[in-house]
DNA sequence: GTCAATAGTTTGTCATGACAAACTGATTTC
DNA sequence: GAAATCAGTTTGTCATGACAAACTATTGAC
């Protein structure tokens, strides 16, 4: 049975490390903790036992207890803080700003996205969108609402509008596709675009469908993308959840 | 002087390492064999004194020793092989990018910026700042930090490194000038940069000089800058508040 | 209610000491 | 001359022990 590594609430048996095996002690601990994280048996963002007290449980030596934790640390599944302790770290969606979607970047990451369809309808655009998206105000949008999950958690809320009549859309295919595959399909094709990115905190509705407390700091993205003949094709206003999830870019000045 | 950690072919009187320092001694061996590295005393794979030796030279204990090799090791500089030995590698490859100063950004926008010097002095640079850099562990830099304002209230907090002599500078150069003008006058121009965008909540010491209060959501921005000849310029890493800034992107696609 | 001081907790650094595993070069045997 | 063996070298692993630095929570003073 694997030891239970982390804090414990009652006391537990050390699981005794096998000192028969060629792999190293620290290896073994190592491998261990890692397994627990893993299976969500420490949960993500909790502490995991001091070094002074895991390593007496495994009947392993202090160094030995750390050199384990040094290679999670350095696999970036654990972070050390002195005088807080070691906590599993949250993994993070580092995204290369790119005219790209949210849903082809996670596939290609193998972050396993996910997406929920929580609206879809016709209604008349609100002026913003009317703005961005270049119709007359009070012009017809299809409207939708969806919440983004990455590895099995939600990351991004994300409302989206495209012009009525430009993209035949089901919630089918909003759940099974990212908007840019449905738009290609349709044989629309995204080349220029704007984007605004921002950070507020998180309203309590969000905070909830985000599964983030109220008041955590969200990234926030706003966009609009044209089609190469200047077709307005997509409105979009994203919420990230700004613990998973950071923007990255590369720059360069002729 | 810096001692030579190559395999010795004659006697040479162990430097000592500074234990009144507050940096580590393992830092400390660590720096002084890559030193030796970079100015080519130790050749691309050659090897470097045994660990029981090189120890005993430093007057350090060879646990210490071996930190400070495994730091060069983790970091691509070392390679060890038991029953053989520790050889110099290959030192890596490089990648290009590029940006602007907010500074600059916000004059053009008629925002009239002003910076407040909060701090300016030539420190060792911190392990994460001298890799960004591409400078020795714990080489020196010009570290500074700045409050910038927009229309007459806080909006950035900035924390920026220069590798020491690569820019005669002043706090009253600081307050005056952005730095990217400040560079261009030293004959030091961008031409590419990294930087990741994120978010995250106000520590009460950024809250209380930006302004905001403790908590509210904060736009991170973490930046490494080089010129064309690829010679690291700048590393910086600055917090927004989110509730007056955000970043703006306009993208296309090939 | 706020701030400073204090105590406790936890990780970071450093030391001595010992034995094992992988590797290399020299020596011996066939 | 080739193969096996042996000895030496060097890194890898593990232990006990101690003290320092960073952090948090508690307590006391104002």
């Amino acid at each position: 049975m694997s030891p239970d590594l982390s804090a414990p609430r009652s006391p537990v048996r050390p699981v005794e490390v096998d000192r028969t095996s060629p792999v190293p002690l620290y290896f073994q601990v190592a491998t261990r903790l890692q397994e627990l994280i893993e299976k969500g048996e420490i949960g993500v963002g909790s502490r995991i036992e001091n070094e002074v007290d895991l390593a007496e449980r495994l009947g392993v030596s202090r160094p030995t207890t750390r050199r384990a934790i040094q290679y999670l640390v350095e696999r970036g599944m654990l972070v050390r803080k002195r005088g807080v302790g070691t906590s599993v770290v949250h993994p993070k969606v580092r995204r290369p700003v790119e005219l790209s979607s949210l849903y082809d970047d996670l596939r290609a990451a193998d972050r396993t996205p996910r997406t929920e369809v929580l609206d879809l309808r016709t209604i008349a655009a609100p002026p913003e969108v009317a703005a961005a998206l270049e119709i007359e105000p009070g012009g017809e949008i299809v409207w939708f609402e969806r919440l983004r999950y990455a590895g099995g958690e939600p990351l991004a809320l994300m409302h989206n509008a495209v012009p009525a009549g430009l993209l035949d859309v089901s919630a089918a295919d909003l759940a099974e596709f990212g908007l840019y595959e449905l738009l290609r399909r349709a044989g629309l094709v995204p080349r220029i675009a704007n984007q605004v990115i921002g950070a507020r905190s998180a309203t309590t509705a969000e905070a909830t469908v985000l599964g983030e407390r109220r008041g955590a700091s969200l990234l926030t993205m706003v966009r609009t993308a044209w089609d190469a003949e200047g077709q307005a094709l997509e409105y979009g206003s994203h919420v990230y959840r700004a613990s998973r999830y950071s923007f990255e870019l590369n720059l360069s000045a002729g």
